[in-house]
RNA sequence: GGUGAGAUACUCAAGUGGUCAACGAGGGCAGACUGUAAAUCUGCUGGCUUAGCCUUCGAAGGUUCAAAUCCUUCUCUCACCA
């Protein structure tokens, strides 16, 4: 691996770089000398529960710490009390310490399966930022001016529309900047969303005369299942990274053959050379993109668990999926015979209305033990049973 | 502050007295085809044991045999002017 290849690796996914220079002297030192270099990353305290989307950015600092990189996981407990400008909630409740730490304890856990734990150092800003003091706040305040903080996009544009900005909110990158000066930071990496808080950690390093500029590494939003939206818990079009093995495998199983490109891009641990050689693959047919994306699916499952359970999800995929048999394991209910089958659909869980049920029911969509239920009013008798909903869901029936 | 326009189901968007649980599009669910991919085609898309009933069209009242549709008040959004 030479510095140069590391380069690619490094801009890989990227939307955009500022100062590349700095990057490759980095890079270079590196691959001549061994010697190492800081890449700060800031995470919100408040969100501990995380979904692929936000392993764009982990994923990347493991790139880095391939090549020497030391990462600062920033945890931004101080900022957070603010609330970024860019946040649509204005107000934010301050976390307490206890709530803070098991949020920290949280990320940890789920953050060191993609990152090496000894190349990281977890760092508070309030350690810092609490000592700040307003001599210290003053004092930063005065690196900055108002006119170059209103040319920023989101400010701009409510101050044109005459919304209000509190001064908070101007501090709001200040601090995030002042932290990039305390840390000491070689590069930062961030969304494209935080392009002008990445900036001002650039500006006051300048001010502050720290010898050095952090370069910047921002990295796109991740596209979500639908292969449109964003990735969000809100539109259910995420894969959690504490989700269960078997979903996190489907899931990743049922994005289309263009969206598995960029996931490869984005998430994968494998080198754009070997991506290449799988799109060229695929390309002239001697591959079939199915095949591809179980690869894909086996890498993902394995990171957040291990070879085995990921071999395992992908057993149990086939098994239901690609031979129509059974899940393994389903959920169970028992209930009085004789029981109505849109009653039962509904206490199972199966369905979230009887309407619902009623309509699939008409469409051919629900089977007892694989015989498709023509009759809108069939009882249930006593016995065990499976009943299915469409492809996927699965619930054992007994009934006394 | 003035004037005008608007608020309809997950979203956009028709409907301006009964045939309206409400056209259409998107999304979603299901079926066919597949590789649980995409594309395509088809059905469904408020709730309830459902030939029936109940609750919905910004909120509250009113007119009427009958209101999403007419009247009154209120709340909010948008556009233009000051």
């Amino acid at each position: 691996m030479s510095s140069e290849e590391a380069k690619r690796e490094i801009e890989r996914g990227s939307s955009e770089i500022i100062d590349k220079e700095r990057i490759e002297f980095l890079l270079k030192r590196y691959f001549d000398s061994g010697e190492k270099y800081y890449v700060k990353a800031g995470f919100d305290p408040t969100a501990p529960d995380l979904h692929l989307g936000h392993t764009v950015l982990l994923q990347k600092l493991a790139t880095f710490q391939k090549y020497g990189g030391i990462i600062q996981f920033l945890i931004g407990d101080f900022t957070a009390t603010i609330g970024d400008p860019t946040g649509k909630s204005e107000t934010r409740k301050v976390l307490d310490v206890e709530q803070i730490l098991e949020n920290a304890k949280s990320y940890k856990e789920q953050v060191f399966k993609i990152l090496e734990e000894d190349k990281c150092e977890v760092v508070f800003n309030s350690s810092w930022l609490n000592k700040l003091g307003a001599s210290g706040i003053v004092e930063l305040t005065t690196r900055f001016n108002v006119a170059r903080m209103l040319e920023r996009d989101d400010f701009e544009k409510r101050y044109k529309a005459n919304t209000p900005i509190s001064i908070s909110e101007f501090i709001y990158p200040m601090l995030q900047g002042y932290d990039s000066v305390v840390l000491n930071s070689d590069i930062e990496i961030g969304g494209t969303d935080q392009k002008f808080n990445l900036l001002m950690g650039r500006h006051l390093q300048r001010s502050y005369d720290c010898k050095k500029e952090q370069a910047i590494v921002m990295m796109p939003i991740l596209e979500g299942l639908d292969g449109v939206q964003k990735m969000s818990k809100s539109l259910d079009n995420y894969i959690g990274v504490t989700e269960n093995p078997n979903d996190m495998y489907a899931k990743i199983l049922s994005i289309s053959d263009e969206l598995m490109w960029r996931y490869f891009e984005l998430l994968s641990a494998k080198t754009i050379k070997e991506i290449e050689l799988l799109k060229a693959g695929v390309d002239d047919g001697s591959l079939h993109p199915k095949k591809i994306k179980e690869e894909l699916a086996l890498e993902i499952v394995e990171r957040f668990y291990s070879k085995k359970i990921s071999l395992e999800s992908k057993e149990e995929f086939d098994k239901v999926f690609s031979q129509n048999a059974i899940p393994s394991q389903i959920d169970e209910f028992s209930f009085e015979a004789p029981l109505w089958i849109g009653k039962v659909l509904l206490d199972s869980k199966l369905e979230n209305s009887t309407s619902q049920a009623i309509r699939d029911i008409n469409a051919g969509a629900v089977k007892i033990d694989g015989e498709k239920v023509e009759d809108r009013d069939f009882q249930l008798q006593k016995g065990e049973y499976v009943v299915q909903v469409g492809k996927r869901k699965f619930a054992k029936i007994i009934m006394k």
